[in-house]
Formats: structure tokens, C-alpha cells, sequence
DNA sequence: AAGACGAAAGTGGTTGA
DNA sequence: TCAACAACTTTCGTCTT
């Protein structure tokens, strides 16, 4: 079975796992991988105290071993297999056993968690389209969910769900609850819920969306040129002034921007073609797009 | 025929008593 | 906790291209 590795740079066994989730050598800071969960053994776990103390029996157990492993319980009763007491020598090793297995037992508990959370974050990233900083991010936001034990008695689904878009808000990367809402099984109000009692437990502060970060996005799924979408953000940049923006939802704001951008650089999209991409109706876009072509003075003949 | 339009009624979330 | 409220959606009939 698999002992831990030697550092290949300096011989040392030991190591920690960082924060973005490297495995890292403890001594020379070597980052020997970048995906900790496809070594399935939880050896890491031991710090250089507790691994002299404990001698491993068995492999080390992997993700796929779900209940397999070190989770044999432990019979509370201090009698022997036949049924006779135990001496109180054996008593007091016993104890000893019973309070080390519960330990393993929490690590493992929180490892599994932490495995089945870390690929669902993957699926769901995958499906987003996120690009690495935002996976990380969000899986950090996990590892602190677990630490202040936010997981416990709801879903993992849900609260990796609330990290991605976390994620995205923190990095400025816009996706909407409704687009992370889309590739996962909990409801929208799940999803909200998740994410508030993320936002106040971690006490994070999140920059709000704007409409410009949506503009990108929306004009690539339209097809729409560069200048079509230079003219969408200045349209935006005048609209802010304006105080047209605030206490609207951002994603229709931007909806109507690019409509407006598209006619004017005459490469009209309808109303409908934008709102799909954008996850509002038409007739939103519509009323979003006449009240900036007033506010504005802006000259679109339709 | 398809898109744009606007009115009216309905929905889910926020706010403030 | 409840009601009021604003933003947004749905639906639908009509007008424009």
C-alpha cells in the first residue's frame, strides 16, 4: 500500500494542503499536486505529533470506500468477544481506541463531505463555464463554510451551489442566481437562502453586479461586434449618470442596452433573441430599453 | 408571418410597521 | 408576521414591417 511520498526536493514526508487546496511539502514548500482529492487517502490528516502516535492499519481509505474502512464501530461495552469483562488494563486500552476511532471518524466525516462538495463544485463550475479563479475562490468559500459548520443539516448541493455564486459575485464574474440555478437540483429559494446565510456567516462583503459585466457575455452568445458592444457600455456609463440603474435588476439594464447598441450600429437583434440570452423576457427589454431611449434622449428609429 | 407594442393581471422578493 | 410595494413576468390583442 501506498506510504506517504517523499519529497522529491528534500526527503521530508511531511505536509500540508494550502488553501487553494495544493498538496504542499511542509518542509521546502514544494507543491507536489494541485488536486489533493484524487490521492483518496486521508493521511495527509496527520500532523507530525499525531503520526508518530498512530500506526496505520490497512490502506488508506479511498473516496470511493464510502462506509468501508476505519468506520467500524466500536461495541460501548467493555466485555470481550465471549462476552466476559475485560481486565482493567485492556478497559483503559479500550477507551484509548474508542476515543481515537471517533476522532478518524470526524476527519473522515468531513473529508467525505468535503470530496462529495469538491465534485460537485466541479460539475457545476464545468457547466458555467468558470474559469479557475472562480472555482477556487468557491472552493474556499466551501472549506470555510465546513469549518464553521454551515453544512451540517443542509445540503451539500445547496450550500456549493451558494459558494459558485459567491464565487462569481466576489470575482466580478457574472453569472446570476438564476444562471447557477439552472445546472443544479435546488430551487432558486434554496439557492438564495444558502447564499445569504453565507454572506452573513462568513461575513463577506460582495461587490454587486453591474450591468456592464453582463454586456460581454450577452453580445459573445449574440454574435454582436466589438463596437456593438463598446456603444452598449457607453450607452450604460451615461445611464448610470443618470441614475437610471440603480434598483433595476442589472441583466435587464444590459438587455436593453445591447438592443439599443445593436440597432444603432445596424446589427439589430430582436427583442426576443436578446432577452433569451439575457434569462428576461422580451417585454422587459422592451420597457428597460424605451425608458433608457427616453431618459436618454438617445435618437433610435425603430 | 414575424416582430414590436402596450395594457392588464399575476408572481416572488423586499421592506417597514 | 403581515401587508404594501416595486420590479418583473405572462398573456393577449393590435399595429408595423
Amino acid at each position: 500500500m501506498d506510504e506517504p511520498r517523499e519529497c522529491p526536493n528534500c526527503g521530508s514526508k511531511e505536509y500540508v494542503v494550502s488553501r487553494n487546496q495544493e498538496l504542499v511539502c511542509a518542509d521546502c514548500g514544494l507543491v507536489l499536486t494541485e488536486d489533493v482529492f484524487d490521492l483518496g487517502a486521508e493521511w495527509r490528516e496527520f500532523s507530525s505529533e499525531e503520526r508518530d502516535k498512530r500506526a496505520r492499519a490497512g490502506p488508506p481509505s479511498t473516496l470511493t470506500m464510502h462506509d468501508k474502512g476505519l468506520s467500524t464501530t466500536i461495541d460501548w461495552r467493555d466485555v470481550d468477544a465471549r462476552g466476559h469483562r475485560l481486565d482493567p488494563r485492556r478497559r483503559a486500552e479500550m477507551q484509548r481506541i474508542r476515543k481515537w476511532h471517533a476522532r478518524s471518524r470526524v476527519y473522515q466525516s468531513s473529508e467525505r463531505n468535503l470530496a462529495s462538495a469538491m465534485s460537485e463544485l466541479d460539475r457545476l463550475a464545468g457547466q458555467l463555464d468558470l474559469p479557475r479563479r472562480v472555482r477556487q475562490t468557491a472552493a474556499l468559500l466551501y472549506r470555510h463554510a465546513l469549518e464553521r459548520n454551515l453544512i451540517r443539516g443542509r445540503s451539500i448541493e445547496a450550500i456549493v451551489a451558494a459558494c459558485v455564486y459567491a464565487a462569481c459575485r466576489r470575482t466580478s464574474f457574472p453569472r446570476t442566481l438564476a444562471d447557477v440555478g439552472r445546472y443544479t437540483r435546488v430551487t432558486r429559494k434554496e439557492l438564495g437562502r444558502s447564499y445569504r446565510l453565507l454572506v452573513r456567516r462568513l461575513g463577506l462583503q460582495m461587490p454587486i453586479a453591474q450591468p456592464e459585466d453582463f454586456i460581454p457575455r450577452y453580445a459573445n452568445a449574440l454574435r454582436l461586434s466589438q463596437r456593438t458592444q463598446a456603444r452598449a457600455q457607453s450607452i450604460l456609463m451615461r445611464a448610470r449618470t443618470e441614475g437610471i440603474t440603480s434598483g433595476k435588476d442589472p441583466t435587464c439594464i444590459a438587455a436593453a442596452a445591447l438592443y439599443i447598441a445593436s440597432i444603432m450600429e445596424g446589427e439589430r437583434r430582436t427583442q426576443r433573441e436578446i432577452g433569451e440570452v439575457a434569462g428576461v423576457t422580451e417585454v422587459t427589454v422592451r420597457n428597460r430599453y424605451k425608458e433608457l431611449v427616453r431618459k436618454l434622449k438617445l435618437g433610435v428609429e425603430v
